[in-house]
DNA sequence: GAGCCGTGCTGACATTTGTCATCAGTACCC
DNA sequence: GGGTACTGATGACAAATGTCAGCACGGCTC
């Protein structure tokens, strides 16, 4: 009896090769291919698929949302594969109830016992991964704070950042400052890379 | 008789979803794998391959430069897959002798294809990008305008920038504001993310 | 040779940004 | 009830940034 696969990838060139590395196990096979997270939960009710392999990084939004909906609708385990591996994205991750974690550094013969492991009703998260997240920093930042270093990931000014959060200039200052304080960032802007590279935003 | 390949890229679990990919067709065998630039510039002597199929984005350091060392000293075509297909990417790998030319939106069904068409002698270069390369407004800054903005990548201060490009701090100030104004970007860092983009940094 | 452009610098100026103190309301915990 | 933390704001101040003008040098072209 085969495992039914839903893929989801941006990326159609790793998209199609993942589909090829999963074909070669007989007891695999990918039944539908997405290339967002939308068209993966579009997808999914009409597909039923035994689980569901995304990319965490699909454009637009998150697959993080797609793999959170295909898991309380339709009870399908989720595995989801990423390039930017952060503890706190990790994090995130099983909060949404995503059963599997890989990031790409994992070597790809890999990929099928993982998916046979998560199939069988057990987890799996990449161990250095889970070590990091164990002792990791947790995030010094307020949900204002992050916010606002979100809107300021893109370089623009205080005024349109203030435009776009609802809040007087003044007070965005304030909180970019306190961010800057914790993340010992000389700039906003750099704030906002080290926050961006934690995976706190 | 089978083309032997040497595949770079610096994520295992694509490098090895390809590998699978390529595995599948019965003239195309993988020899060696690499996961950085210098790796696959380091193995490609002893290994000589019949061609090479690199990712752009392997850091440290591009995939280019090793592509072009690759082409260079062993003659070996070399086919460059890439996630963010610019045509002022596209410029710079063709002037370092890349034979192909591969954004990762192309099909899976298609790599083999162009491997074999890349190997018989032909180029081959996405038709999307090569449209758009010939009808882009070329890049507008000059070389140190670029070496500027490149510098303001990471968040820094001006002060810093100045240090790190043998400057003065007002002769960069002079070259980030020209920069803005040809990019009609608000602030440096909208700048710099612009010209990033475009791929001219 | 004159004109243009890129490079590199300075100084002056306005604006933006970062820092700090302060205040007020709300929520939470001990 | 008091302490603490987050939110949201204002005002004042210093530093960084952006804008502009001007000057000098070298290379290039017409």
């Amino acid at each position: 009896m085969t495992i039914r696969l839903l893929l989801g990838d941006d990326e159609v060139l790793v998209r199609g090769a993942l589909a090829a590395l999963l074909s070669l196990e007989p007891d695999l096979s990918v039944v539908a291919e997405a290339s967002s997270g939308t068209e993966a939960a579009a997808l999914a009710p009409a597909v039923r698929p035994d689980l569901a392999v995304l990319d965490l990084e699909m454009p637009p939004g998150d697959g993080l949302a797609a793999a959170a909906e295909i898991r309380a609708r339709l009870g399908v385990p989720v595995v989801l594969v990423t390039r930017h591996a952060r503890p706190a994205i990790l994090r995130r991750a099983l909060a949404a109830g995503v059963r599997g974690f890989v990031p790409k550094t994992t070597p790809a013969v890999r990929l099928a016992a993982i998916i046979r492991e998560v199939h069988g009703g057990r987890r799996y998260v990449d161990p250095d991964i889970a070590a990091a997240a164990l002792n990791e920093r947790p995030c010094p930042l307020t949900a204002r704070e992050l916010e606002v270093l979100r809107a300021t990931r893109h370089g623009a000014p205080v005024s349109e950042i203030a435009r776009a959060v609802h809040l007087a200039p003044g007070t965005v200052r304030n909180y970019l400052s306190g961010a800057m304080a914790k993340l010992q960032a000389p700039t906003r802007h750099a704030a906002a890379r080290t926050a961006w590279e934690q995976g706190w935003i």
